[in-house]
DNA sequence: AAGAAGGTCAACCGCACCCTC
DNA sequence: GGAGGGTGCGGTTGACCTTCT
Protein backbone atom coordinates (compact mmCIF):
# COMPACT_ATOMS: atom_id res chain seq x y z
CA UNK A 1 0.00 0.00 0.00
CA UNK A 2 1.40 3.55 -0.67
CA UNK A 3 0.09 6.32 1.79
CA UNK A 4 -0.62 9.56 0.03
CA UNK A 5 1.10 12.49 0.50
CA UNK A 6 -0.43 13.98 3.54
CA UNK A 7 -0.43 17.35 1.84
CA UNK A 8 -1.79 15.98 -1.08
CA UNK A 9 -5.63 17.24 -0.07
CA UNK A 10 -6.77 20.26 -2.15
CA UNK A 11 -6.78 23.99 -0.31
CA UNK A 12 -3.63 23.11 2.01
CA UNK A 13 -1.09 25.56 2.40
CA UNK A 14 2.42 25.27 2.06
CA UNK A 15 5.73 27.19 2.04
CA UNK A 16 6.65 30.21 4.36
CA UNK A 17 4.69 30.25 7.59
CA UNK A 18 3.10 33.90 8.10
CA UNK A 19 3.29 35.65 11.28
CA UNK A 20 -0.76 35.00 11.75
CA UNK A 21 -0.41 31.28 11.22
CA UNK A 22 2.41 30.85 14.03
CA UNK A 23 0.38 33.04 16.73
CA UNK A 24 -2.49 31.21 15.80
CA UNK A 25 -0.34 27.56 16.18
CA UNK A 26 0.88 29.16 19.17
CA UNK A 27 -2.06 30.07 20.80
CA UNK A 28 -3.49 26.38 20.27
CA UNK A 29 -0.72 24.63 21.39
CA UNK A 30 -0.71 26.95 24.49
CA UNK A 31 -4.18 26.27 25.02
CA UNK A 32 -4.92 22.60 24.10
CA UNK A 33 -1.61 21.46 23.63
CA UNK A 34 -0.15 18.99 20.51
CA UNK A 35 -1.68 15.76 21.23
CA UNK A 36 -2.93 14.86 17.69
CA UNK A 37 -0.97 16.68 15.03
CA UNK A 38 -3.01 15.46 12.34
CA UNK A 39 -6.63 16.81 13.76
CA UNK A 40 -4.84 19.82 15.17
CA UNK A 41 -4.39 21.91 12.14
CA UNK A 42 -8.60 21.81 11.56
CA UNK A 43 -9.13 22.32 15.35
CA UNK A 44 -6.93 25.14 15.13
CA UNK A 45 -8.37 26.19 12.13
CA UNK A 46 -5.32 26.10 9.99
CA UNK A 47 -4.97 25.61 6.54
CA UNK A 48 -2.01 23.07 6.93
CA UNK A 49 -1.31 19.73 7.22
CA UNK A 50 -0.45 18.15 10.77
CA UNK A 51 3.71 17.64 9.89
CA UNK A 52 3.71 20.80 8.43
CA UNK A 53 2.37 21.80 12.00
CA UNK A 54 4.40 19.92 13.52
CA UNK A 55 7.72 20.94 11.86
CA UNK A 56 7.22 24.39 12.01
CA UNK A 57 6.32 23.89 16.18
CA UNK A 58 9.31 21.41 17.07
CA UNK A 59 11.65 23.36 14.90
CA UNK A 60 10.70 27.78 15.64
CA UNK A 61 8.38 28.04 17.80
CA UNK A 62 8.66 25.93 20.61
CA UNK A 63 9.34 27.99 23.56
CA UNK A 64 12.55 26.28 24.74
CA UNK A 65 14.41 26.98 21.04
CA UNK A 66 17.65 28.49 21.33
CA UNK A 67 18.24 31.07 18.39
CA UNK A 68 21.10 32.48 17.34
CA UNK A 69 24.79 31.06 15.57
CA UNK A 70 26.29 28.00 17.15
CA UNK A 71 28.85 28.64 19.58
CA UNK A 72 32.65 27.34 18.96
CA UNK A 73 32.07 24.54 21.95
CA UNK A 74 28.64 23.66 20.34
CA UNK A 75 29.97 23.21 17.21
CA UNK A 76 33.02 21.35 18.71
CA UNK A 77 30.25 18.82 20.12
CA UNK A 78 28.37 18.13 16.91
CA UNK A 79 31.40 17.61 15.34
CA UNK A 80 32.14 14.89 17.82
CA UNK A 81 29.03 13.70 18.45
CA UNK A 82 28.87 13.62 14.36
CA UNK A 83 31.81 11.48 14.42
CA UNK A 84 30.03 9.01 17.17
CA UNK A 85 27.17 8.74 16.19
CA UNK A 86 26.68 9.69 11.89
CA UNK A 87 23.96 11.72 10.30
CA UNK A 88 21.77 10.57 13.08
CA UNK A 89 20.57 14.39 13.87
CA UNK A 90 17.61 13.65 16.33
CA UNK A 91 20.70 12.06 18.58
CA UNK A 92 22.70 15.15 18.29
CA UNK A 93 20.30 16.94 18.87
CA UNK A 94 19.00 15.67 22.70
CA UNK A 95 22.57 16.39 23.57
CA UNK A 96 22.47 20.31 22.66
CA UNK A 97 19.73 21.62 24.65
CA UNK A 98 17.42 23.87 22.17
CA UNK A 99 18.68 23.19 18.93
CA UNK A 100 17.06 21.01 16.52
CA UNK A 101 17.93 18.05 14.26
CA UNK A 102 17.11 20.47 11.25
CA UNK A 103 19.59 23.24 12.83
CA UNK A 104 21.88 21.11 13.40
CA UNK A 105 21.70 19.24 10.03
CA UNK A 106 22.00 22.43 8.41
CA UNK A 107 25.01 24.02 10.38
CA UNK A 108 26.56 20.94 9.15
CA UNK A 109 26.57 20.52 5.42
CA UNK A 110 26.80 24.59 5.44
CA UNK A 111 29.73 24.50 7.74
CA UNK A 112 30.87 21.91 9.41
CA UNK A 113 31.06 19.32 6.94
CA UNK A 114 33.50 21.65 5.23
CA UNK A 115 35.85 22.66 8.06
CA UNK A 116 36.46 18.90 9.18
CA UNK A 117 37.34 18.37 5.56
CA UNK A 118 39.60 21.16 5.57
CA UNK A 119 41.10 19.54 9.02
CA UNK A 120 41.53 15.95 7.94
CA UNK A 121 43.68 17.52 4.75
CA UNK A 122 46.15 18.77 7.18
CA UNK A 123 49.16 16.89 7.82
CA UNK A 124 49.64 16.95 11.01
CA UNK A 125 46.84 15.17 12.56
CA UNK A 126 48.04 12.48 13.87
CA UNK A 127 44.98 10.76 13.61
CA UNK A 128 44.88 10.85 10.23
CA UNK A 129 48.14 9.70 9.61
CA UNK A 130 47.55 6.19 11.64
CA UNK A 131 43.91 5.63 10.07
CA UNK A 132 45.27 6.03 6.59
CA UNK A 133 48.77 4.38 7.37
CA UNK A 134 47.03 1.50 9.03
CA UNK A 135 50.23 -0.09 9.48
CA UNK A 136 50.98 0.55 12.86
CA UNK A 137 50.31 -2.23 15.16
CA UNK A 138 52.03 -0.99 17.58
CA UNK A 139 49.84 1.55 19.55
CA UNK A 140 50.33 1.47 23.20
CA UNK A 141 47.83 1.42 26.01
CA UNK A 142 48.68 4.99 26.98
CA UNK A 143 48.48 6.13 23.70
CA UNK A 144 45.17 5.23 23.12
CA UNK A 145 43.67 4.85 26.44
CA UNK A 146 45.28 7.43 28.59
CA UNK A 147 43.87 7.09 32.01
CA UNK A 148 42.48 3.68 31.66
CA UNK A 149 44.28 0.67 34.35
CA UNK A 150 42.21 -2.31 33.05
CA UNK A 151 40.92 -3.27 30.16
CA UNK A 152 39.18 -6.71 30.78
CA UNK A 153 37.42 -8.67 27.93
CA UNK A 154 35.56 -12.11 28.57
CA UNK A 155 34.23 -13.74 25.86
CA UNK A 156 31.92 -16.76 26.60
CA UNK A 157 32.04 -18.26 23.45
CA UNK A 158 34.17 -16.81 20.46
CA UNK A 159 35.01 -17.70 16.51
CA UNK A 160 38.92 -16.42 17.30
CA UNK A 161 41.36 -17.82 19.77
CA UNK A 162 41.54 -15.26 22.95
CA UNK A 163 44.89 -14.54 22.08
CA UNK A 164 44.10 -13.46 18.69
CA UNK A 165 41.51 -11.02 19.49
CA UNK A 166 44.10 -9.47 21.53
CA UNK A 167 47.11 -9.73 19.94
CA UNK A 168 46.65 -6.14 17.85
CA UNK A 169 45.59 -4.47 20.73
CA UNK A 170 48.57 -4.01 23.36
CA UNK A 171 45.79 -3.15 26.17
CA UNK A 172 43.55 -6.02 26.13
CA UNK A 173 44.14 -8.56 28.62
CA UNK A 174 42.14 -11.79 28.79
CA UNK A 175 42.05 -13.54 32.12
CA UNK A 176 39.81 -16.19 30.96
CA UNK A 177 41.79 -17.25 28.04
CA UNK A 178 42.25 -20.85 28.81
CA UNK A 179 38.42 -21.29 29.17
CA UNK A 180 37.82 -19.53 25.76
CA UNK A 181 40.33 -21.90 24.27
CA UNK A 182 37.54 -24.29 24.07
CA UNK A 183 35.67 -23.22 21.50
CA UNK A 184 38.35 -21.47 18.88
CA UNK A 185 37.35 -24.32 16.52
CA UNK A 186 33.99 -23.35 16.65
CA UNK A 187 33.17 -20.52 13.45
CA UNK A 188 31.05 -17.26 14.04
CA UNK A 189 29.26 -18.62 17.20
CA UNK A 190 29.85 -15.72 19.17
CA UNK A 191 26.79 -15.32 21.71
CA UNK A 192 27.77 -13.13 24.45
CA UNK A 193 30.89 -10.71 25.56
CA UNK A 194 31.20 -8.56 28.05
CA UNK A 195 33.91 -5.70 28.29
CA UNK A 196 34.66 -3.82 31.47
CA UNK A 197 36.99 -1.07 31.67
CA UNK A 198 37.86 -0.07 35.40
CA UNK A 199 39.15 3.65 35.02
CA UNK A 200 37.69 7.06 36.53
CA UNK A 201 36.95 8.71 33.73
CA UNK A 202 33.52 8.49 33.06
CA UNK A 203 31.90 11.29 34.79
CA UNK A 204 28.68 12.20 33.00
CA UNK A 205 27.53 9.09 31.24
CA UNK A 206 24.46 7.10 31.90
CA UNK A 207 22.52 3.99 30.32
CA UNK A 208 20.77 6.12 28.07
CA UNK A 209 24.12 7.51 26.38
CA UNK A 210 25.44 3.88 25.72
CA UNK A 211 22.40 2.18 24.33
CA UNK A 212 22.54 5.01 21.87
CA UNK A 213 26.68 5.06 21.21
CA UNK A 214 27.04 1.40 21.30
CA UNK A 215 23.74 0.64 19.16
CA UNK A 216 24.88 2.22 16.35
CA UNK A 217 23.57 0.27 13.43
CA UNK A 218 26.20 1.82 11.10
CA UNK A 219 29.11 1.80 13.42
CA UNK A 220 29.73 -2.01 12.54
CA UNK A 221 31.09 -1.71 16.03
CA UNK A 222 28.75 -3.59 18.51
CA UNK A 223 24.70 -4.44 18.10
CA UNK A 224 22.04 -5.47 20.26
CA UNK A 225 23.10 -4.00 23.43
CA UNK A 226 21.98 -6.34 26.58
CA UNK A 227 22.91 -4.40 29.96
CA UNK A 228 24.84 -1.47 30.01
CA UNK A 229 26.10 -0.34 34.09
CA UNK A 230 28.03 2.77 34.82
CA UNK A 231 29.31 3.83 37.98
CA UNK A 232 32.17 6.42 39.01
CA UNK A 233 35.06 3.91 38.92
CA UNK A 234 33.81 1.19 36.48
CA UNK A 235 31.75 0.89 32.86
CA UNK A 236 30.58 -2.45 31.48
CA UNK A 237 28.26 -3.21 28.95
CA UNK A 238 27.43 -6.59 27.00
CA UNK A 239 25.87 -7.17 23.77
CA UNK A 240 24.84 -10.10 21.05
CA UNK A 241 24.85 -11.51 18.39
CA UNK A 242 28.10 -11.04 16.96
CA UNK A 243 29.45 -12.96 13.93
CA UNK A 244 32.58 -12.08 14.55
CA UNK A 245 35.04 -11.23 16.85
CA UNK A 246 36.00 -7.96 14.62
CA UNK A 247 32.87 -6.65 15.53
CA UNK A 248 33.41 -6.36 19.44
CA UNK A 249 35.72 -3.32 18.87
CA UNK A 250 35.37 -2.40 16.01
CA UNK A 251 38.16 -5.13 14.26
CA UNK A 252 40.67 -6.17 16.50
CA UNK A 253 42.99 -6.59 13.19
CA UNK A 254 42.75 -2.97 12.15
CA UNK A 255 44.20 -0.62 14.65
CA UNK A 256 42.75 2.75 12.90
CA UNK A 257 39.21 0.76 13.95
CA UNK A 258 40.86 0.73 17.07
CA UNK A 259 41.33 4.10 17.47
CA UNK A 260 37.95 4.72 16.22
CA UNK A 261 36.05 3.04 18.76
CA UNK A 262 38.71 4.14 21.73
CA UNK A 263 38.41 7.84 20.39
CA UNK A 264 34.47 7.16 20.06
CA UNK A 265 34.18 6.37 23.87
CA UNK A 266 36.59 9.15 25.22
CA UNK A 267 35.23 12.10 23.08
CA UNK A 268 32.05 10.97 24.97
CA UNK A 269 33.06 12.00 28.38
CA UNK A 270 32.26 15.64 27.88
CA UNK A 271 36.30 16.21 28.64
CA UNK A 272 36.72 15.85 24.61
CA UNK A 273 39.91 13.42 23.95
CA UNK A 274 42.40 15.46 21.32
CA UNK A 275 44.28 12.52 19.86
CA UNK A 276 46.67 14.93 18.24
CA UNK A 277 47.75 15.47 21.79
CA UNK A 278 48.51 11.86 21.82
C1' DA B 1 25.97 48.07 -11.73
C1' DA B 2 24.50 43.69 -12.98
C1' DG B 3 24.51 38.97 -13.61
C1' DA B 4 26.51 34.56 -12.00
C1' DA B 5 27.79 31.61 -8.52
C1' DG B 6 27.70 30.02 -4.09
C1' DG B 7 25.75 29.90 0.65
C1' DT B 8 22.00 29.57 3.93
C1' DC B 9 18.06 27.75 5.97
C1' DA B 10 13.00 26.97 6.37
C1' DA B 11 10.13 23.72 4.71
C1' DC B 12 8.71 19.64 2.22
C1' DC B 13 8.93 14.69 0.96
C1' DG B 14 9.06 9.98 1.55
C1' DC B 15 10.32 6.25 4.30
C1' DA B 16 10.34 3.60 8.50
C1' DC B 17 8.83 2.58 12.89
C1' DC B 18 5.41 2.10 16.45
C1' DC B 19 0.90 1.50 18.05
C1' DT B 20 -3.90 0.29 17.80
C1' DC B 21 -7.61 -2.29 16.18
C1' DG C 1 -0.83 -11.30 11.78
C1' DG C 2 -1.58 -7.45 9.10
C1' DA C 3 -3.82 -3.15 7.72
C1' DG C 4 -3.93 1.56 8.64
C1' DG C 5 -3.01 5.83 11.20
C1' DG C 6 0.26 8.80 13.64
C1' DT C 7 4.69 10.33 14.24
C1' DG C 8 9.71 11.00 13.83
C1' DC C 9 13.64 11.13 11.06
C1' DG C 10 16.96 12.17 7.41
C1' DG C 11 17.48 13.69 2.69
C1' DT C 12 16.38 17.11 -0.46
C1' DT C 13 14.50 21.28 -2.40
C1' DG C 14 14.01 25.96 -3.52
C1' DA C 15 13.61 30.75 -2.31
C1' DC C 16 16.24 34.22 -0.64
C1' DC C 17 20.63 36.34 0.49
C1' DT C 18 25.51 37.35 -0.09
C1' DT C 19 29.72 37.44 -2.47
C1' DC C 20 32.28 37.32 -6.56
C1' DT C 21 33.51 38.60 -11.23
Amino acid sequence: MVRAPCCEKMGLKKGPWTLEEDHILINFIQLYGHGNWRALPKQAGLLRCGKSCRLRWTNYLRPDIKRGNFSGEEEETIIKLHEMLGNRWSAIAARLPGRTDNEIKNVWHTHLKKRIKHKHATPEIKRNSIDESNHNHQIKKEQVIPNISTLVIRSEIMDHTPQECSSDISSVTTPDSNNNNKNSNNVACMEEVDLELEGNFFPEMDENFWSDVLSDENSNTVSDIKAVSVDDQQFSFSFSPLTTMEQVHGCSSDVSDNMDFWFNIFTATGELLDLTDL
